[in-house]
DNA sequence: ATTTAATTGAAAATGAATTTCAATATATTC
DNA sequence: GAATATATTGAAATTCATTTTCAATTAAAT
């Protein structure tokens, strides 16, 4: 657990250099996120939060999430659902998204990245930042039914 | 103005098809979306449209909206300000996004298609739609200045 | 022209996310 | 180890994009 002690510690780093105070609130909101495999929005992390730590609320997940993101621990990405979902911030990758369970797999092609620097160049377009996300049927998905799982 | 007519034509036939009714609020909706140069949302659609036709409502820009694009003639897209913008159906592209000035410029790499279904394959997983976008400066924005255009 | 059923507009409702503000808790200072 | 200053919290209210409701209107079929 090596990681994730090291991404506590980065948080309470980052909370006392910024000069924000270091509740309890803010590491049960941290903790429970750690727990996640990852990609959960505010609303998700505010249901399974209040099973084990009943003393966060609402407005505060959402807040925490939006803090860990200004300090660089989380990053805020978006599946098209409607709402904002949070993942470790860490290298840079891609995501194939499965329509069918919602699986999320992560990804990252040196090819594409390569192909996106010639495209750029081309427009003479400076990119800053990209998101490609391939929508589609995991393989379980696809062995379970022909589109249907109900 | 072969492409508008065309369009319109297409709309008109598909709503007498779906057996949609044919009226002044949604031939108003769809001339003014073709007027624009496109990726524009239900809010600004509606704003630009109450000067020439003020007999439409907002609520009937976001159905209209809607019902074009259940009839396949506009697509919806989302550039992460949090709207439902549209966009021509059309062959597929991506985006380059200039965040100074909100322009969009589309491409394709035919390349970068490949090199998707490539690893798509390599995760067993069935590829539907995808979404890539770039976001950065446009030649434009970087020759105004180092960031700020204000 | 009459009928019938889809469409419209205004207002209310929704859902995610943010803001407000009084009460509380953390850090700092003595 | 208090006392103090101020950041944080929670609940409720607010915002913003979008959707739904429902009575009035209107398109299209008869």
């Amino acid at each position: 657990m090596l990681k994730i002690d090291n991404i506590k510690y980065r948080f309470l780093d980052a909370l006392r250099r910024e000069g924000f105070r270091v509740t309890s609130q803010r590491i049960s909101v941290m903790n429970a996120f750690m727990e996640e495999k990852g990609h959960v929005n505010a609303e998700e992390l505010y249901r399974k939060l209040r099973k084990k730590y009943p003393r966060v609320s609402h407005t505060t997940v959402y807040r925490t999430l939006k803090l860990m993101n200004k300090c660089d621990l989380i990053k805020e990405v978006e599946f098209g659902d409607g709402t904002m979902r949070y993942e470790l911030e860490q290298a840079h990758h891609d995501h194939l998204v499965c329509t069918g369970c919602g699986k999320i797999i992560e990804f990252l092609s040196p090819r594409i990245e390569l192909d996106q620097d010639r495209i750029t160049g081309e427009f003479d377009f400076l990119p800053h930042h990209h998101r490609l996300e391939i929508f589609g049927l995991c393989k379980d998905c696809r062995e379970a039914g022909s589109g249907d799982s109900s």
